[in-house]
DNA sequence: TTGTTTATTTGTCCTAGACAAACCACCTGT
DNA sequence: ACAGGTGGTTTGTCTAGGACAAATAAACAA
């Protein structure tokens, strides 16, 4: 068991934290501090990535690095699970059916919580499966991740399982043929495509033809296919991760690049505390996006 | 159509190329030249952008920085298509039923694309599909991708549909339940997941247990997972475009986080011009993929 | 209490230098 | 002619510290 150390780059790839972040926080902060190679380099032991992976969970809950930096780890551990008023989303019985597919998971038990998946698809049919298991399920996993009650390669397995089952559900479904066309996608960075898939179940029910392009396509990408496809829509998807601070620019930047009679949708948790912004509609809920589906209209 | 220009970061997102290599190619090739904001900070206009998509797509390719920033534009659009032996792997007719399925992906037909597969699949088998098939397939559209014959757009409604497909494949086989289990996934900045699941789908096929990831799960987070689901064998999948020079160092260090017992392989178009190395199987084709898995043994 | 201004915090960008690993070209010995 | 070593060049990544603007918190006014 050696413990070479990571290098800087090692600990980015790792923690998600840029490596400027990483030397001004050594600066500023006397945390991290690593050791150094030969060479002078940085040289970060398993325990300091360790907890800066703590300090970025807190961070994307809403906690400062300043405050964080001076804690010592047994106030950074009590910080943890400290949840304001999430969980109240739901009702106990629903939390209760929730955390039963999210201990299947932390079992590691992948064919059990498919065929328990399974069998809350054929009781509530696909509209109320989406909305009311994998919509919630989603927040209550990414909840229990930022808390570390689920660990991260079980996060991956959630989605991972959970894509595949609404992609089986998608093609199951007779093609849409209507208009409008909706194109659906995400910007470079953002790479949870749950919500564009939970969005497209939707849409493909109500006999909408969506164009699914995957995540992490650059601007012009989008442009270019929505023209190409003559979309009628294009919709984006913003995950809370997502820096916030660059939407409306993206935004705005993608809606000069469209023709003007194609509507732009935002939708996820990103935009949820966004400004309105002209010639973008932003979309908060599910029930939100199947209402805009249902008020558009050709606009020539 | 104001053209604001792109900031070392937009530049770095949409072209993979570092914010350091930047830098360092502007000081020492003097290209790019970009502009500079009211802040003196960089401002790449768009057809620098575009200019540097090329470089790297000519880099990935193996030629070096040195010749490409020196060449005029002319000189790198001739060097574009220069492919030396790569379409000589395939039979010409076959070529030619790969180009109709690549034709009807730029038509920007999905449906009529998604039944030619089902087609194929039904008259080849699955087996034969995915060498056959969906793997040149996959080199057929990266190649037209990298010539610029294929849109970037398209070439994600390609990997969209495909990945669609071969999950919808995997599903309807019967889960493995017999050993190796086996672990599919990513490093962190490696999120093509086609190769995963061709993997993937050959492997059930053979009656082994697959625990899909997805891509991009850190390091340490692959090493708990590959301990909670006792992997016998931890498989990776490195593309072309992963920065090779990094690739020994990471497996090494996930050799030493995993248990002894457990296998660890790597695939992909990444790994093939590697040299052996210790504790890790390197797996060059799909072929070797099967040989690999029926070579197995349990160690204990 | 609410709105506005000031102060602090925080991330990202900047320049410029150093160096190791990878690569190429040349030279040598078989 | 060709395998193998050797030295020079190319190339990416690291380092240090400085600067500044956007975001957030704090202080103050209405």
């Amino acid at each position: 068991m050696n413990s070479p150390g990571f290098n800087i780059a090692a600990v980015e790839r790792d923690t998600g934290l840029s490596k400027d972040v990483l030397r001004m926080w050594e600066r500023r902060y006397g945390f991290p501090v690593p050791e150094r190679d030969a060479n002078g380099e940085r040289c970060y032991p398993a325990d300091q990535v360790d907890r800066l992976r703590l300090i970025k969970r807190l961070m994307d809950q809403g906690h400062r690095p300043g405050k964080l930096m001076a804690a010592s780890p047994e106030a950074l551990a009590e910080l943890a699970p400290r949840r304001p008023q999430a969980t109240a989303r739901c009702l106990p019985e629903d939390t209760a059916e929730l955390d039963a597919l999210v201990a299947l998971i932390k079992a590691h038990d992948a064919a059990g919580y498919q065929q328990a998946m399974q069998q809350r698809l054929a009781r509530q049919g696909l509209l109320r499966f989406v909305q009311d298991t994998v919509a919630p399920l989603t927040i209550h996993v990414g909840e229990a991740w930022e808390d570390g009650r689920v660990a991260v390669f079980e996060e991956h397995l959630y989605t991972e399982l959970t894509k595949r089952l609404l992609r089986q559900v998608i093609a199951s479904l007779p093609p849409g043929t209507r208009r409008p066309r909706v194109l659906l996608t995400s910007l470079p960075d953002e790479l949870h495509v749950l919500g564009l898939l939970m969005a497209e179940a939707l849409f493909t029910l109500e006999g909408a033809q969506c164009i699914p392009l995957g995540t992490q396509v650059p601007l012009v990408d989008i442009a270019r296919a929505a023209e190409a496809h003559r979309a009628d829509i294009v919709g984006l998807s913003f995950s809370a991760a997502f820096p916030a601070r660059q939407i409306p620019g993206l935004l705005s930047q993608l809606r000069a690049q469209i023709p003007p009679s194609t509507t732009l949708w935002a939708g996820g948790r990103g935009v949820t505390r966004l400004a309105a912004q002209d010639g973008v509609r932003l979309i908060d809920t599910l029930d939100d996006a199947i209402a805009a589906l249902r008020d558009w209209r050709p606009t020539i």
